[in-house]
DNA sequence: AACTTGATGTCCGAAAACGGCGAGCAATCA
DNA sequence: TGATTGCTCGCCGTTTTCGGACATCAAGTT
């Protein structure tokens, strides 16, 4: 397996994006590498990583999103290998629009199996994609954050981002 | 993963020969292509067989091999994946020169771990390539064939074939 | 002479533990 | 009362852990 690894320099710290030269595989934050490396091997068994320095679309995509064009991101091609459940978790969270949230249950009800929120939050944790796709829209039915795995700050930073404002809770 | 599957009969019935172009990567008897698809998903992942009609050097050596010429096979490139322990084993089976026999313990020795004698037995099982890493010449310490996982019979008849004589036992 | 006992590497299945949840209930406080 | 908080418990997919089974054999026990 080849795959091609840009770096960005986002407002929430250095983003790693990973491709194979037509879909995204992966991104991640700086300081995460060892988890990045870990979901790569356990997806796609031995790999190489080339450095890339040229200019990389989906970098440029990214960069306009942060600059405030938050549908920028929608289009990016991405692959993911995955179990069944996980593969519709992550289809799921693509669906959900810039500047709104969803709850866990809600997804877990949105693909069928009402009862397995808290699978949801697992699924959600072992998202590769971070960002383009948007596990930071799901937060608790109470509207606490409850937890993301690039820190809760940059969740909250990413909401933020896309205007959304939460009940004082 | 492309590999392509050529097939042989031998005294012993039907061989498949699988390789990738330049090795063989798989040896195996018919009737027993579970083992075989299971072994090659484990080392390979995904892959593709391309069953091939043509002529196929290595069906000619086994033709050799098999027609009395017992070092046909010595030359035969061979791929194998697996652990650096059975990597080592099946590297020293290959030392073995036909017409000998050598126990699981001596094989144990040979490559530095005299206790793990069971250990040989196993990797001995999980040997990809039949024949041609001769694991039929290794038998019990006390000139049982003990094991073969083709069957004993066809363990019998390759040590016949080579002229290995045993004592009564 | 027959039987038991460890050491050994790997795979496989079963079982348990672990979460980025959420509803329900009780205790607490104005 | 009613709102709020905190605890407990059931839910469920995935990962980890664990225990057994084996192509053995030498040494110790009976």
């Amino acid at each position: 397996m080849e795959f091609y690894q840009s770096e960005f320099e986002s407002p929430v710290g250095i983003v790693y994006v990973v491709s194979d030269g037509t879909h995204v595989r992966s991104i991640d934050f700086a300081g995460y590498e060892p988890r990045m490396h870990r979901l790569l091997t356990r997806h796609y068994g031995r790999y190489t990583l080339h450095s890339v320095r040229g200019p990389d679309p989906t970098v440029s995509r990214l960069a306009e999103y942060f600059a405030g064009d938050l549908q920028a991101v929608d289009q990016i091609a991405v692959a993911t290998n995955g179990t069944a459940f996980q593969q519709q978790v992550w289809a799921a969270l693509r669906a959900i629009p810039a500047g709104t949230t969803v709850s866990y249950g809600a997804i877990a009800s949105r693909i069928g199996r009402p009862a397995a929120c808290r699978a949801v939050g697992l699924a959600n944790g072992a998202n590769p994609i971070s960002i383009v796709v948007p596990c930071h829209r799901v937060i608790g039915a109470n509207h606490g954050l409850t937890g993301y795995g690039g820190g809760i700050e940059r969740k909250q930073w990413l909401l933020d981002h896309e205007g959304v404002v939460l009940p004082v809770g």
